[in-house]
DNA sequence: GCGTTATCGTTTGAGCCCGTACGAAATGCG
DNA sequence: CGCATTTCGTACGGGCTCAAACGATAACGC
């Protein structure tokens, strides 16, 4: 069971509650889609080849992006990883505790921190990553090599269009209000 | 700036860590991307309409569920909307405390439980939607509507191929070996 | 009736997640 | 040289995330 709704039929709900206003439908379910295509997979990924070597997601993605680009500045990790740098940190305190990876601050610059895998850790990669790649097949078997292709070129676009053009955008839609600060987060000290 | 390396890029150094193993390289990139768009996307939506009304990703897919559908069971309500039960009480807590949403046990099943949008949380809904919609065809901008339901259809595929046969799948990769519990999650009382 | 089993939502524990605040270090500039 | 500004990574606060454990309720079998 999917247990989602079809879009269709959610379609019908929304114009029930909202007929009067004009709604790009095409542009609606094709991001919904993307998230549930994004959690879908990232659960099945999770309690497939994840589970069995104890790393959820993230720690997976950034041992894989270590593993790959070989030692590197935190601020990048993060960057590959799509996490933010406060998020590393935590996860790397992580990883480093159980072994796969290393921290060391950058001979030539002390704000920078240096991560890279230890033999663990580069072990485990290469046991996990082939499995890895096995259940990405296996998410795709529905689709043509022709077909993922096509997938991820589109999706590439979205990428590049909310990562280039979203700043400007966010700015216009404030139009010099202050952006509303986050509700969590540090408070000043005084 | 995207941030991310070329997938050309990555392709080529996956190739050097693992040449000798034979990789699926087009199901690889057309699943790194679902997840790369996922995570832009959610972030330009929070950081543009949801920031200002104090909506978290997660608390606006809730309430859309519910503003969507009418009052549900809250099992329901936690399948839409793609996360788990155990979460969904948490999320559910914090925005009845903002008097979004209202809880009712089932008058006819003492187990189940009931959400519905307060009149504060219709109201808040019928302002956010719109803009929400407006923020889909921001980042869709760069396809046309046939590319939209082009993306949509493939994205559906993978969805159904991973819900529908993601159980076989994982019960297959562990033949017949105990599944590794997960570290966290609540311990038994003894 | 009455015990067993199934099915809810909630609790719990460990971890991820973000953005802000902050201190350390490097750079820019006068 | 010395001070201001920028740029790092980390600490922190609040919230989301999951799965397993749990208690309450309901359904089933006899």
């Amino acid at each position: 069971m999917t247990g989602y709704r079809s879009i269709r039929e959610t379609e019908k709900a929304v114009r029930a509650k909202l007929g009067g206003t004009p709604l790009k439908y095409e542009q609606m379910a094709a991001v919904s889609n993307i998230y549930r295509a994004a959690s879908a997979v990232r659960q099945h990924f999770e309690n497939s080849v994840l589970r069995g070597a104890e790393l959820t997601w993230t720690s997976f993605v950034v041992l894989y992006v270590v593993w790959i680009w070989g030692e590197m500045e935190t601020r990048y990790v993060a960057e590959e990883a799509g996490i933010s740098k406060g998020t590393l940190t935590g996860v790397a305190r992580t990883l480093a505790g159980r072994g796969l990876l290393e921290r060391r601050s950058h001979p030539d610059d002390g704000r920078l921190a240096l991560l890279r895998l230890t033999g663990e850790g580069e072990r485990l990669m290469e046991e996990v990553f082939p499995a890895f790649n096995a259940e990405e097949a296996f998410v795709a078997d529905g689709l043509t090599d022709e077909e993922c292709r096509t997938l991820a070129d589109l999706l590439r676009k979205i990428v590049v269009q909310t990562e280039e053009k979203g700043d400007e955008r966010r700015l216009e839609l404030l139009d010099g209000a202050d952006p509303t600060p986050r509700r969590s987060g540090r408070r000043a000290k005084g």
